[in-house]
Parts: C-alpha cells; sequence; structure tokens
DNA sequence: CCATTAACGGGATAAGTGTCCCGTTAGCCG
DNA sequence: CGGCTAACGGGACACTTATCCCGTTAATGG
C-alpha cells in the first residue's frame, strides 16, 4: 500500500498534473459555493472537474484535503496591504478589506465553507491557522510604524490590534450570522483605534 | 405524503415522545463532539439513541434539523447574567461564560458544530441567529445600567460592546483557530471598555 | 525523439446512507 | 380502564459515495 496523496503530484508536477490540479480546486470552490462543506463530495468534484474519480482520492484523499489544499492555494494569492502614513486609513483599508472578502459571494461562501471544514479536521484547521496568521503578520507592520510615528502608544500590539479589528466582522459572518456592512468595518477600526490609544493593547509589565 | 417533520411530536408530546427527544438529542451531541458536525449522520444518531432510524428521519429530517433542534434546546438552558453594579466586572463574568463554554470540551466543540451546521443550512443558521441575539439582549441590560449610572457614555450601544466583547473569543475559535485563554477574556473586556469609555460606541449623529 | 514510469481514467465492487412500507406500542381522552 | 390513533420500530429497497484493480496517457530525462 502506498502513501495515499502526499506523494501524488510531487514528482512530475508539469503539464497535466497542474492542471487537474486547477480543474479540481476550481470545482471543489464552486460546489462550495453552492452547496457549502457538507454538501462537498468527492464524486461531483471529479466530476465537475471532469476528472477521473481515483484522482481525487489518490492526491487529497477526503474533502476536508481538497479544502485544506484550496485554503494554500488561496494563501498564496494574498494581496499586498496600504500603507498611506495614517494608521487609521491603513487599518481601514485592512478592515474593507475583509469587509470585502465576506461580502463576496465566491470568497465570503468559500470561507465559511473552509471555517466549517476546520471543525472537524485537523489538517483544514491547519491550512485556515497558516492562512489567517499571515495575512494578520502582513498587516501588523502597519501597526508598528505608526507606533514609530508616535500615532500609537509605545509597545502597543500589533497583532493583537489587527485580530481585535477583524473580529467583529467574522463574529458576525459565521457565529451570528447577521448582514455585514461597511459600516461595520468603518465602526470596528474606530473602536480598536480607541481601544489602542488608549493603551488597551500595551501588554501589562 | 404527509408533512416530514414539523407535524410529528406536536399532537402528544408527553411520556415516549419527550423520552425520544431527549435520547436523541443527548446522542447528537454526544456525536458531534466525538466526530464534528461533518461525522453526523441520522443513521448513527438513531442507533446511540436506541431509537428507530425512522423516527429521526420523520421528525428532525435531516443532520441540520438535529443541529437546529439542539441550539433550540440549549437556548432554554440560558445562564442567569450577573450584576453587580460595575460594568467591568458585569461584562467580565459575561466573557469569562463565553471562555468557559468555547473551552468546555463539551459545549465548545457543540458550538463549533452548531456553526459549521450553520454555514450550510438555513434552518441551523436561523437557530444559530437566534440563541446569540438573545445571549446578548440578555447582557445589554448590563451596561444600559451602566450608562444610567454614568460609567459609560450617554447612547452607548449595550449590543454592539457586548458583540465586540465575545467576538475576538469566537473568532479564536473558529476562525484562526487558536487557543483561547481567560487572558484573552479579560483583555477583551478592557479593550471594549476603553473603546466604550472614548465614546466609540455611541452612534454618529 | 524514444524509453521509462508517474499520474490519470474507466469501470467493477463494497460500504454506507437515505427512503419507504407496514405492523406494533403507548399517549391521550372519554 | 378501554378504544382511538399518534408516534415508534424493524426491515427491505434504492441510491449515493468510497475503494480497488488494471489498462492508458503523457511528463521527464537522456
Amino acid at each position: 500500500m502506498e502513501q495515499p496523496s502526499r506523494l501524488a503530484g510531487t514528482v512530475r508536477p508539469g503539464g497535466r498534473t497542474a492542471r487537474v490540479r486547477a480543474a479540481v480546486l476550481e470545482a471543489t470552490q464552486d460546489i462550495l459555493v453552492e452547496h457549502g462543506f457538507h454538501g462537498l463530495t468527492m464524486d461531483q468534484v471529479a466530476a465537475r472537474a471532469g476528472v477521473g474519480k481515483t484522482t481525487v482520492y489518490r492526491r487529497w484523499g477526503s474533502t476536508p484535503g481538497l479544502v485544506a489544499d484550496l485554503m494554500k492555494e488561496l494563501a498564496n494569492q494574498s494581496s499586498p496591504h496600504a500603507d498611506t502614513g495614517d494608521v487609521e486609513r491603513d487599518l481601514l483599508a485592512n478592515a474593507v478589506s475583509v469587509w470585502e472578502a465576506v461580502t463576496d459571494g465566491r470568497l465570503g461562501a468559500t470561507l465559511q465553507a473552509v471555517i466549517a471544514a476546520g471543525t472537524c479536521d485537523e489538517e483544514a484547521a491547519d491550512a485556515l491557522r497558516a492562512f489567517f496568521t499571515r495575512r494578520i503578520d502582513e498587516w501588523v507592520t502597519v501597526v508598528d510604524l505608526a507606533v514609530k510615528r508616535g500615532e500609537l502608544p509605545e509597545g502597543t500590539d500589533g497583532g493583537e490590534l489587527v485580530r481585535a479589528i477583524s473580529a467583529p466582522l467574522y463574529y458576525r459572518l459565521v457565529v451570528t450570522r447577521e448582514p455585514v456592512t461597511r459600516r461595520d468595518a468603518e465602526r470596528s477600526v474606530s473602536r480598536g483605534l480607541a481601544a489602542a490609544r488608549a493603551g488597551a493593547f500595551v501588554p501589562d509589565p
């Protein structure tokens, strides 16, 4: 018995293998958008991608495996962050990009599906954690620069501030499932900044 | 063809019907804790509850239906909220209860599963929304009283503040999937309060 | 351009899941 | 306490999904 998935596709990654992966991941995302993670099956992915069922099982093993790989793919399409020299504007750009992501039908549904997959599969959970910690780290520099410029108190924890700003948006998306508006993004920024200016993001001694 | 689920159990809700519901919901929760929403099947629920498979299909229809009913049941076990006359203490009690919920193996896993179910089923999503809006509303009075006492600015939006405080905890639980600590709960409260004292939770004119 | 073999695809098979029929059990009401 | 029937339970059936075998295709390297 060979290793089911990790090996396949690594020795000859060119041409066909790459095309198959692209087709499968796109089909995966399509189905996630239409039916959510619960409605994702290996069978349908194979059929929709125009690919042999065996191939999907061999390379990805299970639906959480598909979702995890899709998440890794999305992680590589990271959008560059703004840096205007004004924290409020920069963090607003961050919040708005989160808002756009969760509001966009395709990306929002995908995010929800990946989050659902993360609740029952360790591999998907790892991919999720990796994706978000990376996204957060990209914006931390904005906060650090603001601290240097004196806009925020010395020692302000950028990672925590960035998290605090996006948390309410995701909270509405997946937990309370209320509609998320652009104003929510704006409010989240002003609240995070208000707390940050008051020193609430400076760790205790 | 009769109505599949809404009717059954409403005419003779006593005795057996109630016992079956309790057994099924408990089995549902057990399986959610062990395998997550993705591993929940009608078959296993019936077997574990010691109940006919047909009964589960007739009364609940689908796995999201089970989850939605479980959520309604949990919504009725609402814990009373504190009111010590000190906002910080009260909101800390709220945050700690959220922390305990998401940290507790059984309740935390159940919450994650219900959230996963909400991503692909409208009924589960409704149950989720109902559960959380109710929980939030229970704590809004604490904020309102604090405003009356002058601890917080006039016009502070209690619902938003309560949401802002629990959001980072759920965000860590289901989105970034980082460990959630009691200190996270404490920080969340102090940050929310810092923003609230600065007037960031007072709606613009 | 050819040989090698990684990777794919079709189809058969097995396992699991959802649906239905109909006989049995036990709430509810007079 | 006895009849009516809501609700349950077992088991057969159909469908979907997962796994496996083996022949075919096409990347890779010389």
